[in-house]
DNA sequence: TCCGGCCATACCTGGCAGGTATCGGCAGCG
DNA sequence: CGCTGCCGATACCTGCCAGGTATGGCCGGA
């Protein structure tokens, strides 16, 4: 039985005629004869009496063409659902995100995005560099947003793209000496007990930090591994130390904290949205158009 | 779009392999593959990714595939619907019905029916044979079950059949004088009050009643018209009169009655179950069917 | 009884589904 | 770094069947 046997079954059923269905469907009416006694062959049963006053579906007629509407009409949906699944205007997109990339990008990347592509389902949960690395290569993340390029074993099948850019900066509560000043030097940072992202988690950042600072330098009056960049600025905040994040905590600097530049400048490791080499979903395609729409930092993939 | 296109992508996701899944329905590759790329053509999107690991489907294939089963599902449940239509074992029954019909011959038929044909949406409602013959010429019935033929404009479009024959008995209250007789004769019967069918709900009935008391005898010591059996007995046991109807009230005799034969006999109009001419439904051939086997009085139509 | 409408049948044809042969690309390997 | 084996795409052919035209058969109305 193919499709075109059901199109012709509803073409009858509605005109109650050969002659005239036949001509909707656009073939002349002994074809129509024909692929209608084909379909009656194949499936057992009479479909339609044939009378004077016209062709009506018997009982059995009724049932298959029931049913028979609601094989087109899925085969019409399945059609169209692929068009626009192949456009990414449907379809799902986990997200996986450092919280800092939640300060500046995310918030207008997401509204735009969710705007423009209403149907896509988008699941976004807020995690580590190295976890959102992990999850990526285990395929429970579709796109993941984090400082740095993610390392570890198969990070060659991910393809990584620089959406910002950061310079180090310090944060303090609004109790602590270096409250009010401009800027703090690096020099400096090697008396405090500083608040940083985890060397485990944010490898990255850490990585980076440990450079700026000579080996080690920046742990040895004690030190403090934070989740995220909301978590070094409350530790700040409870006067634990001087935490060290990106410049984009500005953006939602809380009112009992101070922030202020360190010199030299230290630029940490770019924010990075990765994807899996191997999935060239649409719905990724369109989630990366708008970053690079709204984002005019995008660059190039790091490796 | 055919079907055979949705069939070969299922098979294509199911195998990953187009050597394996042309194989699998029974063609070559090489057409397999020109189906494919004609199916992703019309639909306008790439549907699998043909990499050097399998062939796996795109976002959009997969949407298409979600599809493409339920669309499938739909056009084998066609088939299958339809042949069961045909065969009766499914569909609907609008079933109207005399309430003598309710003594003996429905009991035993609408049992075995439901039982052999589960899949049968039953619905039956007790009517007058007059109503029910109405309902069948309006389209609101599909079976009637009456006493006589129906009649009235366009009853040649009705194909009845005799399904059951009753003599006529007559019922009383325990305290009336008849209670404890075996009979009663028609000549007794004219000096009596007498609770019957009615004339215009029951014409055939009526008709014959009068023929048996000679015109008119039957109602010149007073007359009540009942609407069924059940109201003929009622009103019996209520002392209103002698009841008549037929014998196959004794199956349902209420404790508070007497019911004796009448002499000489009188033959009730046939038990008629009654089609539309026009309506070959296999519902209702199964029907007939079940009716003949359990009831032996089967016979022609009496017109 | 003739006529007109309608569906079925008979027969033909062209397009396309599906066949075989072969190419091109890629991955693994010596 | 070429060789080889595998797989999908391409090229080309063929046979079948969907669909065409012509016509027959049946039925209902005039």
């Amino acid at each position: 039985m193919e499709a075109r046997h059901l199109r012709y079954a509803l073409a009858l059923a509605e005109h109650q005629h050969f002659g005239r269905a036949a001509k909707a469907v656009g073939i002349a009416q002994p074809p129509l004869s024909k692929q209608i006694a084909q379909l009656e062959g194949e499936v057992g049963a009479r479909l339609f009496d044939r009378t004077a006053r016209g062709v009506f579906p018997t009982a059995a007629g009724e049932a298959f063409l029931a049913r028979a509407r609601r094989a087109l009409a899925e085969m019409e949906a399945a059609a169209g659902d692929a068009e626009r699944a192949a456009r990414g205007e449907t379809g799902r997109l986990r997200l996986g995100f450092v919280g800092s990339a939640l300060l500046e990008l995310l918030p207008s990347v997401l509204n735009r995005f969710s705007r423009d592509h209403p149907h896509v389902r988008l699941q976004a949960a807020e995690m580590s560099t190295a976890r959102g690395g992990r999850a990526l290569l285990d395929g429970e993340l579709d796109v993941c947003v984090g400082r740095g390029a993610p390392r570890g074993p198969g990070a060659r099948e991910i393809v990584t793209v620089a959406v910002g850019r950061d310079r180090l900066v310090a944060v303090v509560g609004a109790a602590h000496p270096y409250a009010g000043q401009a800027a703090v030097s690096v020099g400096q940072l090697r008396e405090q007990h500083l608040i940083t992202a985890s060397a485990e988690e944010e490898p990255a950042t850490f990585a980076r930090l440990r450079q700026a600072g000579g080996d080690g330098v920046f742990t040895h009056r004690g030190w403090t591994g934070a989740r995220d960049v909301h978590t070094i600025m409350g530790l700040a905040a409870c006067g634990l130390g001087v935490g060290l994040g990106p410049a984009s905590m500005r953006a939602a600097r809380r009112p009992d904290t101070w922030i202020c530049d360190v010199t030299p400048g230290v630029v940490l490791p770019d924010l990075v949205m990765s994807f899996r080499a191997d999935d060239a979903s649409p719905v990724q395609a369109a989630f990366l158009a708008v970053t690079r729409d709204l984002c005019p930092h995008v660059g190039a993939a790091l490796g």
